[in-house]
DNA sequence: CAAATTTAATAAACACTGTTCATAAAATAA
DNA sequence: TTATTTTATGAACAGTGTTTATTAAATTTG
């Protein structure tokens, strides 16, 4: 049937004008302050026209997290490049808070926003092959790191640069008296210098 | 004047009714979900009251920050024990994350909530003396640590425990596919191995 | 093609939110 | 006792996410 075909075309095409709307949003002024009814405004919809394409103001977020990953895999794996292991695994760390400076507000929707998180046993799209991607990074380095196993490895690496992240994009490590510049390269000397501890 | 006098009292004691309503309420349901009613509803008074007394529900966040600042300062205080320099400072980090793990609600309102963070240059009480604290602590321990100076020191200290405790709190550490007292472990793992690692 | 039916869109309402302001009540000063 | 100041509140404003009954459009059927 080429006419429910088209209808189902058209059903995209009304879903991803809407999330194309609300991920700008979402970047532009944040989740909170981005309301149904200035994304229906945008769109020129009425408010409740967008429930009947998304189940709730959540849905919405579901649908960008899953972007907003995707996103920092491509990142991983245009930006993470070397030739030994550790070189990766250093350029993927450095690509990982790298992501966080630039992309404030999807870094925030997808590692420190509440409520994002569905039930523990769905599928959490584009998430998780990107912690395969540190996984798999990991792995061929930990004959040269002083990590016990690869649990705790991927752990500490990944809770090292979201902490300095998320520090920064929630202004508590103004904490410390510095400007914008200054941090960011207080933010990659620690970086490097904790590159430098794991190693054996 | 005696009766200016009990007036002021009288000032201060309905402030304390008040934050120790919404502190209550924070604790129990977060900033978000208590509204300016419940608290009104809670101390029986009219919610126009409670702005007689506080300009925002922002500040009903700033003086409840004031006492959860002091509260860490009182765990430190009181649980960072030892004879060595180097004792204290695994004491201070431990201590750190079982506060966060033991009061996610405050942490959150400590150390992720958006907005809480006043102008830069405001004093932001008990906050301060909580970083002198971890600042002391390192101090005495920089000879014998393999950070190159005491500013990286204390950021990446400070960053590898929030990395932990928030992740947690906002439920993304559960991409592991571990439950509560297995990731307890990791997360304690991971900071005695990170505690070997930035020993020279 | 016209009528019946399904689909899509919306206006209006509900129950909330933080906040303000004119009004009423209570306490103090004159 | 009256006048004045202080304190408390009801009602309203502008906003939020969401639901529902109603209308308009598109499609299918006779």
């Amino acid at each position: 049937m080429g006419i429910s075909d088209r209808k189902e075309r058209e059903k995209l095409e009304m879903r991803k004008r809407i999330i194309s709307a609300a991920m700008e949003m979402f970047i532009h002024d944040g989740f909170e302050k981005t309301s149904i009814r200035n994304i229906a405004e945008k769109i020129e919809y009425s408010p409740a026209t967008i429930y009947l394409y998304y189940k709730d103001k959540d849905e919405l977020l579901y649908e960008v997290q899953g972007v907003a990953f995707a996103q920092l895999l491509d990142a991983f794996m245009n930006d993470v490049e070397g030739t030994t292991p550790i070189e990766r695994l250093e350029g993927l760390m450095r690509t990982y808070v790298n992501f966080g400076f630039k992309h404030p507000d999807l870094y925030d929707l997808m590692f420190i926003m509440r409520s994002p998180m569905r039930a523990v046993d769905d599928e959490w799209p584009n998430c998780d092959e990107a912690f395969r991607f540190l996984i798999s990074t990991v792995e061929p380095c930990m004959e040269l790191l002083r990590f016990s196993n690869i649990s705790t490895a991927a752990l500490s690496l990944w809770t090292f640069t979201h902490g300095l992240v998320s520090l920064h994009i929630r202004d508590r490590i103004m904490i410390l008296g510095m400007d914008e510049e200054q941090t960011r390269a207080l933010v990659n000397a620690a970086v490097d210098e904790y590159l430098q501890m794991i190693k054996k």
